[in-house]
DNA sequence: GCGTTCACG
DNA sequence: ACGTACGTGAACGCC
């Protein structure tokens, strides 16, 4: 091949320039990305335009090389490579083998030692070569049929260097290279050259005397003494550094150059590049999948359907009852099935006929992906549940990284195995089912290793594994719900309701739809002419803040929107919605989500039972419809202060801990601190401002949040945070602190290592970034109280069933717990979760628990 | 399907 | 100079 077009790129230069060039990136499991993105794109294009016949990429391998080994110095003064770096280097290489691309790294020697080695091998051979890089050291290298191509403003540009622009730039050949670099040094990589020598002086000698050895020789006729000193004194440093710089370009074994050969295939094509793009997000590189044939896009090659047989749930219940241990995989209502000992043979039922028939459960073990529904609707049915050990790898890989939002099957093989996600949902959901399970064995390997690594098995095992059937069993228990209540509060919220839209139409002057805030905006600032106080993406704001603002103005209808609006809310989602999904045992059965948050608290669906009025009198007569079963009462057991409480503790805070110990109100002796008053003197006004600053600083306190919290001025909202923070130390230092953490370690963690991986830290943008600090000092404090009331509920749950109790747990609200409790139960039951919350966690200051009792959620008297 | 609003901790 | 408090879910309007 004499006119083989060989293309060799310097891989660690162009990935290094590349991590510099782009903001920190990542995929949605948070790998570093921005790297690798970088090359794909500057290569992807460099080999468009090139069309090159054989290509290599080069990396360096080692730290310690032949240069180190003569000098120890040798890129001494290089930083460490950044942590969000160094994974990318793996990752590219993956890259390059999904792409067909070969690439090199030999112990001891540098990337540019391989290049120089295959450059003038190749050209030797009779061959043109292209050397693709991001430094100047291969410079060196140029000769007619070896040029170099440089990238320029960090990767977006390239410029090509021949002999011709060597020249022009520098007055030199290719060979002076190494004596330019021999005099006057590199800083980058710590070649000493000769001190005091820099490009100008070194240039100009080389003008003169052409190389180094010249330039020694004649160094008697350099007259100008400072320089003759400075020649003088380096001779014995230039020598060593131009034996520095020169690129060994003599490494056996490259001598076979074909086996660099390299055919470009459509991306089409290249089922591994397309899963690996994919894996990255880097949408923009499938975009020419787009013009591709619709086929490829619906299922990929290596989502192979697997066998799989469809039976009666009683034949799949005789078939497996007496498996050991069973892989399931629920998809659309069908549940895949099969014996983990011959797991080629799958099973395939629909869920409702196979959780009647439940001969399977028998098995000791399970492996499976969001084990709850199945244990809520085992439950539900009446029937056992699933008793023996399980793994459930949704909750594994909720844990690897809390930011996904999709933990089946199918899209944990897209993330961890490397597999596409079928796209299109015209399969049989059994056919999904069934591929989802065959991808469960390898799955785990994959996930539970990688759980060990980044020190998340305990939080598994301990917490989210038996949290999962604790919620199963409040979710099926259900909270009894009084339909007569609901439709008398639906009634009445409907006449206020009607009162305040009357009202609102005859102020305006017409009728129009309230509910719609374009509607509004027009009545109420161009129709009425009332100022507009704040703007939204798409019109004018008519949310709560502007609308009490415009009523405090006097505008009435202001006043009656908000009323409107109140009463419209309490109607329609809670006094209506609620209505509709009392089931037919007359109880309310909400879903907890275990993997929905990203600090590890539980969120509620359908309905949402968190979010049950309360801060209003109105709002809050919702929940005398929330009764106990016959014969019981609701007990509520809640946190006095947990996130607080964990903040004095996490900063180690003298004075916050002090108030804790000394059982002080919180707030009060914020404000007697911030405003260097006793605690007996502080009014209701400043306790309430110093409350807001408390919650502000959990939320990761800004001047302007507060400010428009208190209505006050933002120098005044400032002056209040400098002299919380010049008080209460500990809590000053934990705020830059826990930031300077999530920026060195990627993410930041709970008391229970609980991790939220927070890559805009380091993002450019100043908002995401500063919204990244404030998830920073939040998350800690949030995910850990989350931690702290997930393991009350196990404490609580064993308890309940050790001592054989009836009561039962029905509701958690964050910090809060709700129980049935029957009546020869209540007091044996308050003690009961008093210590199993007090004592889920230990802390530096105490957990304290209020507990009240009640026939409904409205009624509830402090016990 | 997205934006806005508002309910909770 | 930036434009802002953390975490959720549901209803509704509008495209």
């Amino acid at each position: 091949m004499a006119n083989a077009k060989f293309l060799i790129v310097d891989g660690s230069s162009l990935l290094h320039r590349a991590f510099f060039a782009l903001p920190i990136l990542t995929n949605a499991q948070g790998e570093y990305t921005n790297a690798v993105y970088g090359f794909a794109t500057m290569f992807n294009r460099i080999l468009a335009e090139v069309r090159p016949s054989r290509v290599a990429v080069c990396f360096d391998k080692s730290r310690r090389t032949f240069r180190t080994d003569m000098y120890a110095d040798y890129k001494g003064q290089r930083s460490a490579t950044p942590s969000e770096l160094s994974p990318q280097f793996e990752t590219c290489k993956q890259m390059l083998d999904a792409m067909g691309v070969v690439w090199e790294e030999v112990a001891g020697f540098e990337a540019d030692d391989i290049i120089g080695t295959l450059a003038k091998n190749a050209s030797a051979a009779g061959g043109d070569v292209l050397i693709l890089t991001g430094d100047r050291d291969s410079f060196q290298l140029i000769e007619p049929h070896i040029n170099v191509i440089m990238t320029r403003k960090g990767i977006s540009q390239t410029e090509l260097w021949d002999e011709a622009a060597l020249m022009e730039h520098y007055g030199l050949a290719p060979a002076q290279m190494i004596d330019l670099k021999a005099l006057m040094g590199d800083a980058s990589d710590n070649i000493p050259g000769i001190a005091g020598i820099g490009e100008k002086t070194a240039l100009k000698l080389l003008a003169e005397y052409h190389d180094l050895d010249n330039v020694l020789a004649n160094i008697d006729n350099i007259t100008a003494k400072a320089l003759h000193r400075k020649l003088d004194e380096g001779r014995e440093s230039a020598l060593l550094s131009r034996k520095l710089a020169i690129i060994d370009c003599h490494m056996p074994g490259f001598d076979d150059l074909t086996k660099y050969d390299y055919t470009d295939k459509p991306l089409a094509e290249n089922q591994p590049l397309i899963d690996f793009y994919r894996r990255l997000g880097f949408s923009s590189l499938l975009k020419p999948l787009e013009n591709a044939s619709p086929a490829r896009l619906t299922m990929n090659e290596d989502a192979t359907i697997p066998a799989y047989i469809t039976v009666m749930p009683d034949e799949a219940a005789a078939r497996l009852s007496g498996a050991n241990a069973l892989l399931l995989n629920a998809y659309g209502g069908q549940i895949a099935l099969a014996d983990a000992a011959a797991p080629e043979e799958i099973y395939v039922a629909g869920q409702e006929e196979l959780l009647q028939n439940a001969g399977w459960l028998s098995a000791k073990k399970l492996l499976i992906c969001d084990v709850k529904p199945l244990q809520t609707a085992l439950l539900t049915a009446g029937g056992a549940k699933f008793c023996g050990e399980r793994e459930d790898l949704t909750l594994a890989a909720y844990l690897l990284n809390p930011a996904a939002n999709d933990y089946q099957a199918l899209a944990l093989a897209a993330v961890y195995l490397n597999k596409a996600k079928p796209v299109e949902k015209a399969h049989l959901a059994e056919q999904l089912a069934a591929l989802g399970l065959s991808y469960l064995p390898e799955l785990k390997d994959v996930i539970f290793d990688r759980l060990q690594a980044e020190e998340l098995t305990q939080l598994y095992q301990n917490v989210e594994l038996p949290l999962a059937d604790v919620l199963a069993g409040m979710e099926a228990a259900g909270i009894r719900a009084d339909l007569a209540t609901l439709q008398e509060l639906d009634n009445e919220f409907a006449a206020l309701e009607a009162d305040a839209a009357a009202r609102v139409y005859t102020l305006a002057g017409r009728e129009f739809n309230i509910n719609s805030p374009k509607q509004l905006s027009e009545v109420l600032f161009e129709e009425m002419r009332l100022p507009a106080l704040k703007k939204t993406k798409t019109g004018y704001s008519t949310n709560v803040e502007v609308l009490e603002n415009l009523a405090a103005m006097g505008y009435e209808i202001a006043g009656k929107i908000l009323d409107y609006r109140s009463a419209s809310k309490l109607r329609g989602t809670y006094a209506v919605g609620l209505q509709e999904l009392i089931g037919a045992d007359g109880r309310i059965h909400t879903t907890f989500n275990q993997t929905v948050t990203e600090t590890g608290r539980l969120s509620s669906t359908e309905p949402n039972l968190q979010n049950i009025p309360v801060r209003t009198e109105m709002g809050r007569r919702l929940r005398r419809a929330f009764h106990a079963s016959d014969g019981c009462r609701l007990l509520a057991a809640d946190y006095s202060q947990i996130e607080l409480r964990v903040l004095a503790h996490i900063s180690d805070d003298a004075m916050l801990k002090q108030s804790f110990f000394n059982n002080e109100d919180i707030h009060a002796r914020t404000a007697a601190e911030v405003l260097g008053k006793p605690i007996e003197s502080v009014t209701p006004e400043e306790r309430r401002s110093a409350k807001a600053v408390n919650f502000g600083i959990v939320y990761g306190i800004s001047d302007y949040g507060l400010s428009k919290d208190l209505g006050i001025t933002r120098a005044e909202a400032g002056a209040y945070i400098d002299a919380y923070l010049g008080r209460y130390a500990g809590v000053c230092r934990y705020m830059s602190d826990i930031v300077a953490e999530g920026k060195a370690q990627g993410y930041v963690k709970t008391l229970c290592g609980r991790k939220r991986w927070l890559p805009d830290l380091h993002n450019r943008s100043f908002n995401l970034r500063s919204m990244a600090e404030r998830t920073a000092l939040n998350t800690p404090i949030q995910g850990t109280a989350a931690d702290i009331i997930k393991l009350a509920m196990l404490k609580a749950d064993r308890m309940l069933r050790e001592q054989g109790l009836q009561s039962r747990m029905l509701l958690q609200v964050h910090d809060e717990l709700i129980f049935d409790v029957p009546e020869a139960e209540i007091t044996a039951m308050a003690a009961l979760v008093r210590e199993a919350m007090e004592s889920a966690f230990e802390l530096s200051v105490p957990l304290v628990v209020d507990v009240k009792v009640g026939e409904n959620w409205y009624d509830m008297q402090k016990i």
